[in-house]
Formats: C-alpha cells, sequence, structure tokens
DNA sequence: TTCGATGATTTCTA
DNA sequence: TAGAAATCATCGAA
C-alpha cells in the first residue's frame, strides 16, 4: 500500500464528512519518511486526526500550541492537499446552483425607475423632466412654477438621501469584503481555502448587501411616487385667477359674445396678458360660455359693466383717433388710418360701432357721436352707485348672440348678431331718459 | 360651518 | 380635436 492510500485509509476511517475520495491526487512525499514506516505513518495520521477533533477542548494557549505543532508537522501538506480536492468537489456542486443568477427583473425596474426621475444616475435638475411633465398636466404657470421648484426641492432630498445611504451601503460593503478576504487569505494558511471561494465568499457578501440596496431602491422609489403623486394632485388644489386676469378675460367674453371663442392667437394673447397658460384661457372660456348660457339672467349685471367699461374704453379710443386724424389732416378727416377705428376689441365692437346709428362712421361725425357717448357713460358712472341701479330694468344689454338652439350664433354672420358692446348706443339712449 | 363661485377634470359628441 | 356638459374640489365670504 502507498503513502495516498494509506492517507485514504486514514481519512475514511475517521469519516471525514464522508466524503469518498478519488481519482489521482499529487501528494508531496512526507517529510522524512521514506515511503516504508507504515504503522509508523498511520500512527502520526492518527495522531493529528485525534488533535484536529479535540482541538475544541483545548485551552486558546494550547489550542495555539497544538495548531503550531499541527503546521509544521511532516504530514500536514498531504492531509492540506486532501482537504482542498474534497473542499473543490463539495464546493463545485455547491457553485453550480448558486453561480450566473439572473439579473433581477425587479431590480432592473427599480433602476430604470430611479433613472427616470432623476434620483439616479447624473445629476440632470433633480428629475426636472419629471416635474415638467407634472407641471405640464396641471398646466399651471405662476402657481405652478412654484409648486415645481417645491417638486424639484424634494426631489434633490431624496436624491441625496439616496446617494448617501448608497455610498454609505457601498463603503460598509466594501470594508466588510476586505475584512472577511483578509480573515480567508489567514486562514488559508491553515485549512484549505481557493482563491475562488474567496472569490464565492464576496459574490455571496456582495448579494447580501444589495438586496440591502433594493430595500433602499424599492423605498426611495416609494417616497417618489408618494412626492409625485402629491404634487400631481396638487393639480386639483386651484386658486382664483387674479382680478386683473378676470377682468381682461371678462372684458373678452363680454365684448366678443356673439362669438366668445378666442381663436388660438387670441388665446395666447389672453394667456399672456392674464399670466395664465392657454388651457387655462380654454378653460375659462368654456366655464364661462356654459355658465353664461345655463343663468344669462344673472350675468345680466356684468353683462352690462363689461358692455360700459369697453364702451368707455372704445370711446376713449375714438376720441383720440379723432382728435389726431383733426389735427393731422384738418381738411380730411377721415383720410388715412386715423379715419378708420382702430379698436382695442376689434371685432364685435368694431361691428357696433359701425352700426351704432345705421351707417358707418366717417369723419367728424364720429367724433361727435363718440364724444357723447363718452361723456354720457362717464356721467352715468359718476351719478350711479352702479350700472344696474342707473338703468333700472332697461338693461343696456341683452343676450341676443345666443341663438334659438343655445349655441352661439356664427361670428361670420354679424349682421344677425346684436353684440353687447352695442352698449354705447343703448346706454346714450338708456341714459339719456 | 355653510354655500355659492370658480378653476379643473372627465366624458361624450360632432 | 375642440367644445359641451357634468362633475369634482377648493376657495372665500357670510
Amino acid at each position: 500500500m502507498d503513502d495516498q492510500a494509506r492517507i485514504m485509509q486514514s481519512i475514511g476511517g475517521v469519516s471525514l464528512a464522508g466524503h469518498s475520495v478519488q481519482g489521482g491526487m499529487a501528494l508531496p512525499p512526507p517529510h522524512g519518511h521514506d515511503g516504508t514506516d507504515g504503522d509508523g505513518r498511520k500512527q502520526d495520521i492518527g495522531d493529528i486526526l485525534h488533535q484536529i477533533m479535540t482541538i475544541t477542548d483545548q485551552s486558546l494557549d494550547e489550542a495555539q500550541a497544538k495548531k503550531h505543532g499541527l503546521n509544521c508537522h511532516r504530514m500536514k501538506p498531504a492531509l492540506f492537499s486532501v482537504l482542498c480536492e474534497i473542499k473543490e468537489k463539495t464546493g463545485l456542486s455547491i457553485r453550480g446552483a448558486q453561480e450566473e443568477d439572473p439579473p433581477d427583473p425587479q431590480l432592473m425596474r427599480l433602476d430604470n425607475m430611479l433613472l427616470a426621475e432623476g434620483v439616479a444616475g447624473p445629476e440632470k435638475g433633480g428629475g426636472s423632466a419629471a416635474a415638467a411633465a407634472a407641471a405640464a398636466a396641471s398646466g399651471g404657470a405662476a402657481d405652478n412654477s412654484i409648486e415645481h421648484s417645491d417638486y424639484r426641492a424634494k426631489l434633490t432630498q431624496i436624491r441625496q438621501i439616496y446617494h448617501t445611504e448608497l455610498e454609505k451601503y457601498e463603503q460598509a460593503c466594501n470594508e466588510f469584503t476586505t475584512h472577511v478576504m483578509n480573515l480567508l487569505r489567514e486562514q488559508s494558511r491553515t485549512r484549505p481555502i481557493s482563491p475562488k471561494e474567496i472569490e464565492r465568499m464576496v459574490g455571496i457578501i456582495h448579494r447580501k448587501f444589495s438586496s440591502i440596496q433594493m430595500q433602499l431602491k424599492q423605498s426611495t422609489c416609494e417616497a417618489v411616487m408618494i412626492l409625485r403623486s402629491r404634487f400631481l394632485d396638487a393639480r386639483r388644489k386651484r386658486r382664483n385667477f387674479s382680478k386683473q386676469a378676470t377682468e381682461i378675460l371678462n372684458e373678452y367674453f363680454y365684448s366678443h359674445l356673439s362669438n366668445p371663442y378666442p381663436s388660438e392667437e387670441a388665446k395666447e394673447e389672453l394667456a399672456k396678458k392674464c399670466s395664465i397658460t392657454v388651457s387655462q384661457v380654454s378653460n375659462w372660456f368654456g366655464n364661462k360660455r356654459i355658465r353664461y348660457k345655463k343663468n344669462i339672467g344673472k350675468f345680466q349685471e356684468e353683462a352690462n359693466l363689461y358692455a360700459a367699461k369697453t364702451a368707455v374704453n372704445a370711446a376713449h379710443a375714438a376720441a383720440a383717433a379723432v382728435q389726431n386724424s383733426q389735427a393731422n389732416s384738418p381738411t380730411t378727416p377721415n383720410s388715412g388710418s386715423s379715419g378708420s377705428f382702430n379698436l382695442p376689441n376689434s371685432g364685435d365692437m368694431f361691428l357696433s360701432m359701425q352700426s351704432l346709428n345705421g351707417d358707418s362712421y366717417q369723419g367728424a361725425q364720429v367724433g361727435a357721436n363718440v364724444q357723447s357717448q363718452v361723456d354720457t357713460l362717464r356721467h352715468v358712472i359718476s351719478q350711479t352707485a352702479g350700472y344696474n341701479d342707473a338703468l333700472g330694468g332697461n338693461a343696456m344689454y341683452s343676450p341676443h348672440g345666443l341663438n334659438a338652439n343655445g349655441g352661439w350664433q356664427d361670428a361670420t354672420t354679424p349682421s344677425s348678431v346684436i353684440s353687447p358692446t352695442e352698449g354705447p348706443g343703448s346706454v346714450q339712449s338708456d341714459t339719456s331718459n
């Protein structure tokens, strides 16, 4: 029987983890032996194994001394090789089951979401894209910009916490990995630990830490989702438009009552003037049309007010234009551009002014009529608490813009439409009473 | 706290 | 796709 076989026998004799060691092993020749003293070697191996098995029962100093003795033992390299082979074989079967984990789809989803929200990946304005999308959905302007910046600030906060925690985890992971590797390297001198095994151990540690990271990512995603939903919910938190904005919108509405459908350009202009968005202008006109139609009586007073207001403005503009016209070319009052009305609110107003006396305005006649209207209106405004009182039951405006079907008449047929901005004419006759 | 006003959203239609 | 109509949700005055 050769050395190898004898070692096998001995190992088998102590039931070393029940492993049967097969295959050729290149065992180094035992120190100081020529391979003939079989009983002596058997005794040696028996001693070594006995020492190994009883090492836990010994005191630390004693064990250290024994350990040193074992390390120096002539049979140590042979036993070490056997253990290495056993470990290699058992390790392979374990590795086979554990290696090459497919990427976790949940982790991928989390990563993608964090990237999309601007939490993970390079700094790109703290998820400004997401915030902008949400802001666009909300259609807000000034107020939303506040909410937008608030959203960004909170997202930046989440991003900072996420990165700090991630860094902490990575640092802890690296420290722990280094520590374990050092320990394993240290231990590899006394027990068989292959570099592959160390690698595997590192992999296990990394997997453990990435599961912790996943929890962090999950929590971050939840935080972002909550923030996002709160931000989007804020869309419903409306704020009333400023008084000025409402006035501008109302002026347009009542001066275009025959066809209160502003064009895209007009909407943009109004949005600009009112510091709101085009969609808010659209909403406002949508609401206004519906509510006006539903309760015309209720809006009568408002209509009167705005009609008068528009009339005053128009009259001012007209008077100024006439004055200019007269100053520039007294002999030809209606020559050039100054002869025609350049009203701030064109459309109905222009039409109503044209039809004020049945004919279109010309030259000095315009000046006289308009000035008279202005004076009358000024008088009414100064003498009365409000148009309603002054006008009594004689409404200066009646909602002729609506047709029998409840819809607005087509703006392309203004001749059949009596605009509310006929106000000046009506006012003149009404107040003259 | 109530209630009307009002901005926003949703659903439907032409 | 714009607009009508219904509805929701909030604001703000009483």
